[in-house]
DNA sequence: GGGTTATGTCGCAGGAGTGTCGCAGGTAGG
DNA sequence: CCTACCTGCGACACTCCTGCGACATAACCC
């Protein structure tokens, strides 16, 4: 089944990257710059999950998600900056569901999407399989285990990890993680990958400087040993 | 998988613009300045996606519309001045998928290109089998096996052998590999096919003195045993 | 056979792609 | 306020790729 997410967002830059994002993950978007508009096109129709950015020109936000959540109980994701943090109490009391903050990573946001999804709905095919010889993902906790030993890595690490044991073995270029884990279009500067790959191998490699799991295919990108 | 986008268009500053804008969001371009140049240039390209200029000098780009959809399922985005709009229902009419106006916002157009490739993206040529007799190509992993056992090949090379297997025994000028894997549009010299062709043998002969696999066929180009 | 063109062969030098590591600003948590 | 960690960035080293040129060889034409 084809899910729908609402995207309610001034900046044509980050739209833009939701947008990007939220189709490959395989969604139908809706996108509205201005509380009026989110608020008509959500009546029309019927979104599964709304997004809504608090700092929204004309009527702010908090008060989209109060007349959201006046008439229906569709989902509601507030995606803010963080500057509006004191704003974020409002939303969830106002009747979102959950936040993020931004800079936000864009697979953390799919992940939370798909679990207002799931809650509001029947049983996605959930959890898959995060497993990778000796390695092994907890999406739940959001810890790694190698051998059964945890090994400590952090959010982003964590996000890499899992869109490449998800890949199956595919290789991922550095492009396509950076939309879809940092969430940028192409911007910037590509060697934040490599890097994050380096300090990924010293965790759960043997030998890092021979990695036998995540590998890389000069020209192309990385993937994890099949 | 790099896509290629194909631009009508007479006027050389817009043109000039939409090749730029394109190349940065990573498509080849390929680009003609009259309907029957594109005409041609798509039939022996097959690019992912045609850009069409209403205004061409000679044959109207509505009737190129026209043409390229009765051989072809090729998406179509007309980009047309405003005083065009009304030949714009006759465009979708004739088989466009996608219309922009003049003057144009370059992100929205990047953004409509990119949901045309993705709506004819399903086929998923990379489902479709590369192999010639002992070789065989992995679109996933960007590998190539020999008797089931691992070749170490280039970016370039690899792109080249899938061109060839592709080809499926049909005969491939230089010129077309120049175009289809290095992306030039006609430039210099030849022999850096030739080169790359030698190295491949080397890689994927037995006896690259004796090719029995990747052929020449002189005066033409190259070819893969049927 | 001789001349001519097309292709094969191979080494080289510059450059692109990647690994490695330290630094500094930022953030979270105490 | 302080500390530890995360994270992006830049610099350097190193490997491998790749375009090029030069010559050798093979195919073609007369």
């Amino acid at each position: 089944m084809i899910r729908t997410v609402m995207v309610v967002e001034d900046d044509d830059a980050i739209r833009m990257v939701l947008r990007t994002n939220l189709e490959d993950e395989g969604y139908r978007v809706l996108e509205a710059t201005t509380a009026e508009q989110g608020l008509l096109i959500v009546q029309d129709e019927r979104p599964d999950v709304v997004l809504v950015d608090l700092r929204l020109p004309g009527i702010h936000g908090l008060d989209l998600v109060r007349s959201l959540r006046a008439t229906s109980q569709v989902p509601i994701i507030i995606v803010t900056a963080q500057t509006d943090s004191h704003d974020v109490v409002a939303g969830l009391e106002a009747g979102a569901d959950d936040y993020v903050t931004k800079p936000f990573v864009a697979k953390e946001l799919m992940a939370r999407i798909r679990t207002q999804l799931r809650r509001s709905a029947q049983p996605e095919e959930g959890g898959e399989d995060l497993t990778c010889g000796p390695i092994e993902l907890h999406p739940d906790t959001a810890e790694v285990m190698r051998n059964g030993e945890q090994v400590p890595v952090s959010r982003i690490e964590f996000f890499v990890l899992a869109e490449l044991i998800g890949a199956k073995g595919r290789v991922l270029s550095r492009d396509h993680l950076l939309r879809k884990v940092w969430g940028y279009g192409n911007a910037g500067d590509g060697r934040v990958v490599d890097n994050l790959i380096y300090r990924l191998r010293n965790k759960i490699e043997d030998d890092p400087a021979n990695p036998e799991l995540l590998l890389t295919v000069r020209g192309f990108g990385y993937r994890m040993k099949a």
